[in-house]
DNA sequence: CCAGCTATGTGCACTATTTCACAATATCGT
DNA sequence: ACGATATTGTGAAATAGTGCACATAGCTGG
């Protein structure tokens, strides 16, 4: 039961892929899917699909294939997305905005309570969302009084290890940092880092060998 | 040769990070860095670095370390980013947008020369950065005329797989897609994919976890 | 109740990636 | 000029992750 502990990374990063596709088949009155089909749909092996889903259980039904519903919610009882988390979001730029207002992290439970920002002619501005941004002097308070779970840094390079600091120490479970730099974290505190530019730079690569 | 085709992913992913601290390193007249600080700097092991950069050559001098603005250029040489690449982005939503704006693109060379959008409200309209925001109708042709090298996916899910295919179509090269879907793409074209809410899932486990 | 069919769950071999450990080599001080 | 020192470049070992292949087990129809 216990082997939880070595699960590899890459199982749990596609068991959230898996779910995607498995809502649509929801929606589509799909009532069960082959773990070929949906590595199909997911663009992995059909054997990567079941062993993935074997790290926590058997889910499926021999000669049948997963009950769509069911292995649903099976996947987010094992990413603990069931459940509503706490979040907040520093710096709220461009890119900030822009994640505050998405309808699918709602969608998905991830709640944002909380806006901070440095810069005072932004501060005390509602989003459209509802949030209104406070000075990121409030950080410590209010992610003690509404449980914030996880932050999200949105600032600009310089300041995010200091935000991430202040976040860590004020908490916070868990981080996802998109300004371009490498945090330094602490054990009790998770962290993962979004960054484009890596991405463009990948393709960048790919590209001219081609050429 | 042609080992430069079984050269890892990861190391390429770490390449583009590599090149971050060594930007500030420059600035700061740090002339010369060690693999160990290097990789202190970036959170890997000192002999991923040296092996990484041994892929491609032999860039540092034994007993010393790397010249730092060297090792820059060389990284970029080898990621393709010591050029201009030219991008055009799908889809001018709150994302799209933050994207376009973001000056970090533009100073390593990404260069966006168009923005389309199926929105008829929006099109036509100017953004800070100078860009006309087209109708979708025009991808092929403009594509092709401002011969666009790689395209960004920020429209709806649904949508995305239909502009991937028309963005392939025209020529483009490469596609970088934020939508949560997985694009079925030809191999004449690469893809990557970058999806916020996966590693918010990925945080959740591991925070839910330790609980 | 059994035979035939189908798709899962899993041991094992294979492939990929990381890390170790050390020989090779450049520099510096004397 | 040479030994002491530092740090690279790299084969080989260790670790991690993937995919095959098949025994296993549920379902259906006769
Ligand atoms: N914003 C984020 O933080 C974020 C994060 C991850 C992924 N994404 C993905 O990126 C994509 C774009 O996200 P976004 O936040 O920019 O979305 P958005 O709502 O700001 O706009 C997205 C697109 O939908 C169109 N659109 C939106 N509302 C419309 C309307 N009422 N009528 C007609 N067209 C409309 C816009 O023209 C635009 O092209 C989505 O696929 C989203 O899932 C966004
Ligand atoms: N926008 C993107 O596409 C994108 C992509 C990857 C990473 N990032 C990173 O995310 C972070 C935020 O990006 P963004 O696009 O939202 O940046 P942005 O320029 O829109 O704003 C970023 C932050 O800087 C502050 N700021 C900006 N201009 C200011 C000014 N003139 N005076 C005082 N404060 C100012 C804002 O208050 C905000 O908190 C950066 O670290 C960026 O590198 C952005």
């Amino acid at each position: 039961m216990n082997k939880e502990s070595k699960i590899p990374a890459p199982t749990i990063e596609r068991l959230a892929h898996y779910s995607r596709p498995l809502e649509s088949l929801l929606d589509n009155e799909t009532p069960v899917i082959s773990s070929e089909k949906l590595a199909r749909l997911c663009g992995v092996n059909p054997a990567q699909v079941r062993k993935d889903l074997a790290y926590f259980g058997e889910f499926g039904v021999r000669g049948v294939g997963y009950d769509v519903r069911d292995l649903l919610v099976e996947i987010k009882k094992i990413l603990a997305t069931d459940r509503d988390w706490t979040l907040c979001i520093v710096g709220m730029g461009n890119l900030g905005s822009a994640i505050a207002e998405n309808e699918n992290f709602k969608k998905r439970g991830y709640k944002f309570v909380a806006a901070f920002d440095s810069d005072p002619t932004k501060i005390g501005r509602t989003l459209p969302c509802g949030l209104i941004i406070e000075p990121t002097s409030r950080i410590r308070e209010l992610v003690k009084s509404l449980k914030i779970e996880i932050g999200v840094i949105t600032t600009r390079p310089h300041e995010a290890q200091r935000f991430a600091d202040l976040l860590m120490d004020s908490g916070v479970k868990a981080i996802l940092n998109f300004a371009p730099i490498q945090i330094r974290t602490l054990d009790c505190c998770k962290i993962e880092n979004v960054d484009f530019a890596v991405k463009l730079e990948h393709l960048a690569y790919h590209i001219a060998k081609i050429l």
